[in-house]
DNA sequence: TACGATCTTTTAAAGAATTAAAAGATATCG
DNA sequence: CGATATCTTTTAATTCTTTAAAAGATCGTA
């Protein structure tokens, strides 16, 4: 009677993944200066520390003892999580039709000239692959 | 001290949203039975009340009384809520690269022949109708 | 070795999301 | 008209998410 709990990261978990990707293995100390400077998220040590904690039980972060203080590290790609967030948008929002995603992206994103070109480049590459 | 609450709709609501967005207005008996078929997702009437109570509030359906029950209609296009999703997830996953969500979409679903080719169309109009 | 600085664990509090029972209002049909 | 079926409102319970204080552990240094 109330939530399921999502298996993706959620807003905050993923704002201290995202603090990891760029950086691994760091301290706690570490990681929440960075999320105050990067992420305009100013927490205290102690919050932080909870997060990593459920986020270790979750599976999302490994940490490793050094000194009397924890390393944390992500144990999870960017890519994979990030994969898992859109296909849950996919499916949720869009009912699977990836071409209904990218067009709804194409009509409410303003993208520039470059990005364009830049998206069309893959999506051509990606048909050259896919033809073998 | 907790969660700020999105501006888009939650999981549930997006689900209902989509029911009305497919036929509208709808009273709630009937939007019970199509969450049940359609999204396999079995409540009470008084739970779908509720949240569509909640909605309402919100501003995401409107109500107008039909005899002694209400009828139920998206205040919002589907094309808005989507954008908004999507802004979203391309802002806090993404950074704001649109490159980089649709090169994850490119990688991590699978997407047949049609699919791609369907995409590349949507770039390619995309492309020039920029160019003007 | 005792004190302080620094870490971690435990505990908790408050808002958001989901589900639904109980109670109250209203219309319809014998 | 009165019983019944059908709707809506009110109230509440549970879990998830976020934030952090208080208490406990540990390490270096005076």
């Amino acid at each position: 009677m109330a939530r399921p709990g999502s298996e993706h990261p959620t807003e905050l978990e993923l704002e201290l993944l995202k603090i990891l990707w760029d950086d691994a293995p760091l301290p706690v100390r570490e990681v929440r200066a960075r999320l105050e400077t990067k992420a305009n998220r100013p927490l205290t040590h102690s919050s932080v520390i909870t997060m990593l904690n459920i986020m270790h039980r979750k599976g999302f972060v490994s940490r490793k003892k050094e000194g009397k203080s924890f390393l944390f590290s992500p144990k999870l790609m960017k890519k994979t999580v990030a994969g898992g967030i859109m296909g849950d948008v996919l499916t949720r929002v869009f009912d699977g039709s990836s071409s209904d995603l990218v067009l709804n992206l194409l009509e409410t994103v303003d993208l520039d000239q470059d990005e364009l070109a830049e998206i069309r480049k893959l999506i051509t590459r990606k048909a050259k692959e896919q033809k073998q």
